[in-house]
DNA sequence: ACCTGAACACCGTTCAAGT
DNA sequence: ACCTGAACACCGTTCAAGT
């Protein structure tokens, strides 16, 4: 065994710290996932992380674009599925991963970088579901002020993982009260 | 200077420490603010804290809780105030101290304590929505389901502190919506 | 350029000992 | 019963030193 693994891709690498880092924060949480513990499911030193990422942060949110670059086109692909199952699908992948998205907002003071993080996802949700509404034939100023309205429904869903019974019904009435599907 | 504060009576000592932790919480964040910062702003040694609460979780329950019982009879009082002005005036008053409820989903899942205290507070807003919902004629069905959208559109407004301007906006958006107002 | 060992400052919490 | 001093185990992060 080499002292250290220069022989492997810094790509490989840097993406195995962002896996582990991923379910380390899945089974535990933010606060409770040591760096030690993730350096240790990457197989690297704790240190090591600091050469890839500056600071915790910086690795969440490497883990969270990860997760929404894998999520987004399929939901995007679920062409034929209805708006409801289409946000269900994004609340399962999204929260399953630990409520990570409970970090983000409890951090946002602390991190600029999350901040920024934090109004680009919110910014991205949105546009979409104001796409949908026209789609619908709702009017584009409605189209917007319902489409922030959903946003805060949908992260009060992701917000809240033991909840899960009622979930796809709350979507159901909220889309129906604005008047899509 | 006595080595302890033995004759400043209990009480007064506790609503010390919970007042102090109050406003450490609200300059820092709950993570930020330390127990010794927060002794030092009660004039007590940090152990001491542990005397008079379980652990740290268990004071900011303590906290949230005074928050609570000095707000809710204020919303009560309100009564010539519309429905948009008395739920703004709650998120005024929860949300100032620090972005507090975002520290209360980010630990539901390490403490039961705080599980319980989050799943009251859900209750109590949702009862009294669903009384004023009834009282504007709304159908009792309708009235719980429509109270669990404004729960999560509130929640959303508590834990984006930064998106003041609009705020009351979107409340009345909502009531609209759902036919309150 | 990439990685490590060892250290730093700090944290929440515990506990034996004091009054 | 109430409070403290001193310690414990742990944390994220830094940095000089190695390859």
């Amino acid at each position: 065994m080499p002292r250290n693994n220069r022989d492997i891709d810094q790509k490989e690498k840097k993406q195995a710290i962002i896996e582990s880092a991923g379910s380390v924060f899945a089974e535990k949480d933010f606060d409770s996932a040591s760096m030690a513990a993730i350096a240790k499911g990457a197989g690297v030193t704790p240190n090591t992380i600091y050469w890839y990422f500056e600071n915790k942060d910086d690795l969440l949110i490497a883990v969270l674009n990860q997760q929404m670059s894998k999520v987004m086109p399929e939901v995007m692909a679920m062409r034929t599925a209805s708006p409801t199952q289409r946000i269900l699908h994004m609340i399962d992948a999204v929260e399953s991963p630990g409520a990570l998205m409970n970090t983000v907002h409890a951090r946002i003071s602390r991190s600029d970088a999350l901040r920024t993080w934090h109004d680009n996802f919110h910014r991205m949700i949105e546009q979409i579901l104001v796409f949908e509404a026209t789609q619908h034939g709702i009017e584009p100023a409605k189209a917007v002020s319902y489409s922030r309205l959903l946003v805060y429904v949908i992260e009060g869903l992701i917000s809240h993982p033991h909840e899960t019974e009622s979930r796809e019904e709350t979507i159901d009435q909220m889309l129906a009260l604005v008047g899509i599907q």
